[in-house]
RNA sequence: GUCCCCAUCGUCUAGCCUGGUCCAGGACAAGAGCUUUUCAAGCUCUCGACACCGGUUCAAAUCCGGUUGGGGACACCA
């Protein structure tokens, strides 16, 4: 059976890159029904962090890669350093003593050429002259990386090592060692590198956000699986939205492309749209209720989900990221609108008293209050005055939301409902006709 | 410095393996227009690339070599 690793470091955070190799893992065991297997690659116990290590678990959990294997490598020492001494009475490996005493085991690395067959680049050779003896286990008894990955990925079976792109030299290595140690050789994939837009790898200061940051910026975990999964791979008919399943069945770690990618923030955006017009408002209201909640937009209990809900569905289509909602939606949330100055200056800067105390007293008499009949009411009104319907919408717009922009002026009233409508109109009127 | 990888529009890519159907297709972004009640969406259109040089061939984006450029690795970090 296929089984494939995805092996983090509890050192940081889990992010983009680290997301896109997962992904490609998880792909990878999944479209032949084999094993995902998380290795925690925690040996170096001083900058390993628990607050890292949960981050990376609810991250793979929030992008749906689900492991049916998990492996600590710190609970591992003692099969590392059976390995090592079986390497040095073998005499392929040797002690060295430092100053202090203490002893350091370590690989001796003949002359030969080493050639890697990999899944996505062909085979690549190397000249082990230009490796040096390599430490198996560090004078503090750790393990060092290689020698912990080639001991784990042999002794948990692992068929296939997916990584990324910058261990590639590591690989020579790595082969080095399960030969020495008698184990089978895995098949090898390395995925191209993702980079930053101003060129080089992605690092904290250039865009490798984490995955959790994305996840609170309000992405869809499914947008950014899509996005990630475009990422040096496509389904070559130039479709662009592939859900979860469709890609099991067409993706093939062959078909990888070789070159590094760019990180292009703007088609994730892109790409989160279309999910959010695709996804269900009732599953995306319910996603933004703890932050609707932490705005005081609603009380904790006692709210009106199918109105929160009805308004996602306003909004949903117009927004980028998920929490957009939380600054557009506001106005229906809030009595106290912040009405932006230059919307003021630009809309509400003439007197329009008559205009909007005629149309509130013509929404009054309304029976039947809906999106339809507000429309034809005010489609009246505005023939009644004779003048040309964006005179009138774009100032009532700005004094029912504070803003310019935003749903269509007869679903804003509907879902503000004829009482705040009328009460936010009168601040106008009111004001206008003191003076 | 040494070793390794990579090279199609600004970005993600299709095509490359199995040369001709490619004066290179799609998507994002940008620009224009339509629609319109603003924004977004949607629809239509425009802009825009085979890094360069040489070779092989009747024919090269596709095969080979070199140059240049980009990236990665050379730790008792992972």
């Amino acid at each position: 059976m296929m089984r494939v690793r995805f092996a983090p470091s509890p050192t940081g955070n889990l992010h983009i890159g680290g997301g896109r190799t997962a992904l490609f893992n998880w792909l990878y065991a999944k479209a032949s029904r084999g094993a995902f297997v998380l290795r925690i690659e925690d040996t170096d116990a001083a900058r390993s962090r628990k607050e890292y290590l949960d981050e990376i678990l609810q991250s793979l959990a929030w992008l749906g890669f689900n492991w049916d294997e998990i492996y600590y490598q710190s609970q591992r020492f003692d099969i590392y350093r059976e390995h090592a001494q079986k390497l040095v009475s073998e005499g392929l490996a040797y002690i060295e003593k430092s100053e202090e005493g203490k002893e350091a085991i370590i690989f001796r690395v003949s002359p030969q050429k080493i050639k890697v067959r990999d899944l996505i680049r062909g085979d690549i050779e190397f000249d082990a002259t230009t490796i040096k003896d390599q430490v198996l286990i560090k004078s503090d008894g750790t393990p060092t990386y290689n020698f912990a990955c080639v001991v784990d990925d042999a002794t948990m079976h692992i068929t296939h090592v997916v990584r990324g792109d910058d261990h590639i030299s590591n690989t020579p290595k790595q082969i080095l060692l399960y030969k020495a140690l008698g184990f089978n050789i895995p098949g090898f994939a390395h995925l191209p590198l993702i980079l930053a837009k101003e060129g080089g790898r992605l690092s904290k200061r250039k865009g490798a956000t984490a995955i959790s940051e994305y996840r609170a910026m309000g992405y869809l975990p499914e947008a950014l699986v899509n996005y990630l999964l475009l990422l040096g791979w496509s389904p070559g008919d130039n479709r662009e939205i592939i859900d979860i399943c469709e890609a099991i069945s067409l993706f093939d770690i062959k078909a990888v492309n070789k070159t590094a990618a760019v990180l292009d923030l703007d088609k994730l955006d892109w790409m989160n749209n279309q999910y959010l017009k695709r996804t269900d408002a009732e599953k995306l209201a319910d996603q933004l209720m703890p932050l609707l909640v932490e705005k005081k937009y609603i009380a904790q209990e006692n709210y009106d989900r199918q109105y929160v809900v009805s308004l996602v569905q306003l909004f949903k289509d117009r927004l980028c990221v998920l929490n957009d909602f939380v600054d557009w939606a506001d106005f229906f949330f809030l009595d106290n609108i912040a009405v932006d100055e230059e919307a003021r200056g630009k809309f509400l800067s003439t007197d329009l008293s008559k205009e909007f105390r005629l149309f509130i007293e013509k929404l009054e008499k309304l029976e039947i209050f809906d999106i339809i009949h507000i429309e034809e009411t005010f489609r009246e009104l505005v023939q009644q005055l004779n003048i040309q319907s964006r005179a009138l919408i774009h100032p009532i717009r700005v004094a029912l939301t504070g803003k310019t922009v935003g749903p269509g002026l007869f679903e804003v009233i509907y879902y503000l409902g004829k009482e705040r409508t009328k009460k936010r109109l009168m601040r106008w009127v009111t004001k206008e006709e003191a003076e």
